[in-house]
DNA sequence: TTGTAGGCGTTATCAA
DNA sequence: TTGATAACGCCTACAA
């Protein structure tokens, strides 16, 4: 196909490569009428630069990556338009980019910083367990957004976004104790998780502990490997496991609200009844959790807010108006039809 | 930061480039121990290779791209996972890249070609009416999963993968003519929508005829502009008002299963029942419709297989063992509780 | 098995 | 306002 270049497109209008490239990028330093002609060319050629090219050459961007781990994930889309349209309104380029499950995230943010000479990096899901050596090798401003860094970090090694999955956990398993539940059953993350499913896991032990109860071992469950963790599917097996083992519960705690609907299922499959026969409460408040039937209790997160402050705060980093900035938000524990008290 | 390069490696090895060339890339024509000793100054080094130098240079990649409209669609989540465990068996690298709404996926598919040497492409979702011009820029194979061209197009202009949407629209609206409806709203896409939506709508017409009944103009019901197309939202506001109408139906037909699901929010709002006031069908099969309360009628569509053989068509491209490919899929009618006979 | 040198397509520098 | 020309970082003939 000989793909055509910028080269090409010089020698067709009679000018210098250096005009063409001006032409292209907007270049104060060029006659009007020389740059339409040049621009007609382009046009009539179907000429498109080559961003490798370009990318090798220039040193200044003005591109903004959002990498994100687990890209299915519903929670992250709301988060995603914000960072998107936030990006474009400060005139920079947006791009998403997928990583994968066993990808190392700071690895590919730092091949990516090299590749695209980005600006600015934010950071969507993910554990986020690595060596401080290898996050230095991250020269280039970055957010973590709905996440944290592990304990062995120093917070001015970074910037982040979240809400307190503990205090959250606590908040609505704590409104579920002051329904009168006692034996309150936990879907969670493998104890090994040492991010939000551990500090959520922990929010529970917390809430029932301060209201006398005991972490009961037979009604913590843990997520199944091997499936799509946190999901329906997920949430589905588990509950129906717990209901079959006829361990006595009333009430059953998802930390996340995809979770949550699939325990829903498990219970209405067995006959039962939300919240008749079991309340449930999930995490994260995704917009199905208000269009399910019934309406599931949940903790929403301001993803909006959120999304909005990591941009905020990643263009003050980009700008030097701070090193580093953690902004904790609160969750909102929303009341709605799956739960109820106990008579 | 004065980032490394490939020269400075060979200059602490005190080796040539060509040398640290073959190492990083696995060449067979070099000394397994100089290798070795290389590799290990690279990691010392945390040297990583520019991406844009390689693609510049390289003239085969063997990466394939997925560009995709609407990332945040559920229906899509299934085919990505496929498409990307289908691309690394067959040992190519796997892009996702997102299109913008408004953005033409021809020219980014053309720009993503020529900036990373693309030896495939995957189109998925998007309307897809493009001039036949523009299609002939991209001289890289590629395949339409889950949509085909407008008429103007010939087959063998392109390859694709899709169900036949009128088809197994007349077939879900069949049934609920079979189950005694006669008066079954559907939201649909506007109008000017050439695609799914309307092959869905005229399914819908044809199978009201054939069953003798017509076309009640009350109870077309276009989705929402300004809200995301096919959500739950839309199909929520929309039921909302046709509620209010006070039109009288007994059936709807949502041409989405999350706007179903959203119609489910709207009747369970209103103080009716499903399927006993209403029945409710779908389209898609996601996950959701089997967890939701009850469960959706709808028509699966075989995300899975459609999936690989949309690679295997690709692959077929890439090695010429065609020219191009056209594979319909039958949806599978996946009779719920949504829906009852009315007596 | 190794090294030298040229070029991929673009932008930046500097002189005209 | 323009145009040669030198990088950018890498790969690959080709030569050694």
């Amino acid at each position: 196909m000989a793909a055509i270049t910028i080269k090409d497109i010089a020698k067709m209008c009679g000018v210098g490569v250096t005009t063409v490239s001006r032409a292209i990028n907007n270049h104060p330093d060029i006659n009007e009428k020389t740059k339409a002609r040049i621009m007609k060319v382009i046009k009539e050629n179907h000429y498109i630069p080559n961003n490798s090219a370009r990318n090798l050459k220039r040193s200044n961007s003005k591109t903004i990556a959002v990498l994100i781990k687990g890209i299915t994930n519903p929670f992250f889309n709301k988060s995603i338009k914000i960072f998107e349209k936030e990006i474009k309104d400060k005139k920079y380029s947006f791009i998403l980019q997928r990583v994968e499950e066993k990808q190392d995230e700071i690895e590919v943010a730092i091949e990516l910083a090299k590749e695209k000479r980005l600006r600015g990096i934010v950071f969507l899901g993910g554990a986020f367990s690595h060596s401080k050596e290898k996050l230095q090798q991250l020269t280039v401003p970055f957010v973590l957004s709905t996440m944290r860094m592990t304990q062995e970090f120093d917070l001015s090694d970074y910037s982040s976004v979240s809400v307190d999955d503990f205090r959250e956990s606590y908040k609505i398993v704590d409104y579920l104790c002051s329904l009168g539940h006692e034996k309150i059953a936990i879907i969670t993350a493998p104890m090994s998780d040492v991010s939000i499913g551990k500090l959520r896991y922990e929010g529970y032990k917390r809430a029932l502990e301060s209201h006398g109860l005991k972490v009961d071992d037979a009604l913590v469950r843990i997520m199944k490997e091997g499936i799509e963790s946190y999901s329906m599917e997920n949430g589905y097996l588990v509950t129906k496991e717990l209901l079959e083992f006829n361990e006595e519960f009333t009430a059953i705690y998802a930390v996340s609200d995809s979770m949550a609907i699939g325990a829903c299922k498990a219970i209405f499959e067995a006959g039962k009844r939300i919240p008749e026969d079991y309340s449930v409460a999930g995490f994260d408040g995704l917009d199905i959790s208000f269009y399910y039937q019934p309406s599931i209790t949940t903790i929403r997160q301001p993803v909006e807010e959120m999304a909005e402050e990591t941009i905020k705060i990643l263009f003050d980093l980009i700008n030097e108006k701070e090193t580093y900035s953690h902004k904790i938000f609160s969750g909102e524990l929303l009341i709605r039809d799956s739960t109820k008290a106990l008579n």
